[in-house]
RNA sequence: GUGCCUAUGGUGUAAUGGUCAGCACCGGGGCCUGUGGAGCCCCUAGUACCGGUUCGAAUCCGGUUAGGCACCCCA
């Protein structure tokens, strides 16, 4: 009768309004769940940038996911779409607005100026991996709650720091064995440069017949006018100014060092005279990295000079870079970079019957305290069920703890590939095991 | 924020607007309280949500939500 039963079923469902919607069963739009399988590869990422980055002398910084907002509007800038469009913001009940931070940089200059870093020896090396918020509209790669991982050197404005982050940042994408990474560099210059270049590019821009954002552009930063995707404009890109033909004598030679040290460091780069970035608070050197192939940057960064001042702190140059965890991880998906998983294999103990099967708890434990990974499923009653969970779990060792065994204080050490099987009195049991692992 | 595409058990899929929404995998149980990944049998579970058209909707229409893609922007 499976007609009375589905209309039963339905008519049942029906009398329960208070059970909730699927609706309310769903993750918000551009957040998700990170499932065990998916671990592997992120825990391999996350692992090889915490070594990294204490490798090259960083130490570990975390911030509050929340923060005032206006750190943000002041420090990455009011005129962004990170900020404009892009923010989680709310209100406490006492009416303080706070955001959930779209970025790290910002944050940890915070922290630093606020809790008197620049009192320690300079430059501070600090690192950050964690979750950060933007609401935009998710595609691929793009999250509304993402990972970043980035590494930042305040406290000194020697170009040797500029280098150092891009080999860093270089050399993570090396060890996680992610091949043909470009690296584009770029100056974007000063506050005693970068105006007149503005102008000088407004101006060239004004001239022309160019796209409707682009009108915007020019007004609201005209750096980006380089890099618009718009057909209508590509022509005009060709007889554009160039902004490292217009850095004053301090950025130039500031630029030609980075280059110089990246050199050395037999890092390959390549100029980007177009690369501008979209927070307000770059200066000098920018660079993006991308995989082969790949639209959207691995990892970005920069020199930030200024931001320190813009949210109200002493004049502290720094540089840094920020990578999106997700974004690696789908390259190596899609490249299959193999993360081997190294599951520690685990003897697996078996039980038949109550007596045993409460005895057993106490042979589990043995083992743990002892450090030999041990596995059981106390759901499972019969000894082939239990067997077959041995096996699939690929166990080297099955335990047999059955009722004549949990009578006679014995175990049944059987050997899973060959069949083998012994006895052993169970006080000697840990030791076996041991010594059978080796 | 804009535009286009998509939505059937946990997963992958089937169903000219018309019987009880079918199949496979996964999961649970059994054959099997004393020994292995197989086999056989049984079970669990679904038309994302809300509304409309219709005698009748998984199927057509509208909205919502989520996913994908592109723009914008970015990690």
């Amino acid at each position: 009768m499976p007609q009375a039963n589905n209309k039963e079923k339905r008519e049942t469902r029906g009398r329960q309004p208070e059970k909730p919607s699927v609706n309310n069963l769903q993750n918000p739009k551009g957040m998700r769940d990170i499932l065990p399988e998916e671990w592997s590869v992120l825990d391999k990422i996350m692992n090889t940038a915490r070594a990294l980055s204490e490798f090259y002398g960083f130490s570990r910084i975390e911030t509050p996911v929340l923060e005032y907002a206006d750190l943000f509007s002041r420090g990455v800038g009011l005129g962004t779409d990170i900020v404009e469009k892009e923010m989680y913001v709310l209100t406490t009940k006492g009416g303080d607005k706070l955001a959930l931070r779209p970025e790290y940089t910002a944050p940890v200059m915070r922290s630093y100026i606020q809790q008197g870093m620049s009192h320690l020896p300079q430059p501070r090396r600090l690192w950050y991996i964690g979750p950060v918020f933007r609401h935009e509209n998710p595609q691929a790669m793009r999250y509304r709650q993402f990972t970043q991982f980035g590494m930042e050197v305040l406290g000194n404005s020697d170009p040797i720091f500029d280098a150092e982050i891009i080999i860093a940042a270089y050399r993570l994408f090396e060890e996680l064995k992610i091949k043909n990474v470009t690296i584009e560099v770029n100056s974007i210059g000063c506050k005693t440069c970068q105006p007149a270049y503005r102008k000088k590019l407004a101006d060239y821009y004004r001239k022309l017949d160019i796209c409707e954002d682009c009108k915007i552009r020019i007004d609201q930063n005209p750096l980006r006018l380089l890099d618009c995707k718009n057909e209508k404009c590509q022509p005009y890109k060709q007889g554009a100014p160039v902004i490292l033909d217009n850095l004053c004598q301090n950025c130039r030679s500031h630029f030609r060092q980075v280059l110089e040290y990246l050199d050395e460091a037999k890092i390959p780069y390549v100029l980007n005279p177009r690369l501008v970035r979209g927070l307000d608070y770059y200066s000098r050197t920018v660079f993006e990295t991308f995989a082969e192939g790949e639209s959207s940057a691995l990892a970005s960064g920069g020199r930030y000079d200024y931001l320190a001042e813009m949210i109200g702190g002493r004049s502290t140059p720094a540089v840094g870079v920020a990578a999106g965890i997700e974004r690696i991880a789908e390259i190596m998906k899609s490249r299959g970079i193999a993360v081997q998983q190294k599951t520690k294999e685990k003897v697996f103990i078996i039980h038949v019957g109550d007596m045993s099967k409460k005895k057993s708890l106490s042979l589990i434990e043995e083992f743990r305290k002892s450090g030999v990974p041990v596995l059981s499923e106390p759901s499972k009653e019969s000894l082939s069920a239990q067997m077959e969970l041995a096996a699939k779990n690929n166990a080297p060792l099955a335990l047999i703890f059955g009722q004549k065994e949990s009578y006679e204080d014995n175990v049944i050490i059987r050997d899973m590939e060959s069949g083998v099987q012994e006895v052993v009195p169970i006080t000697k049991v840990v030791e076996e095991v041991k010594k059978r692992l080796r």
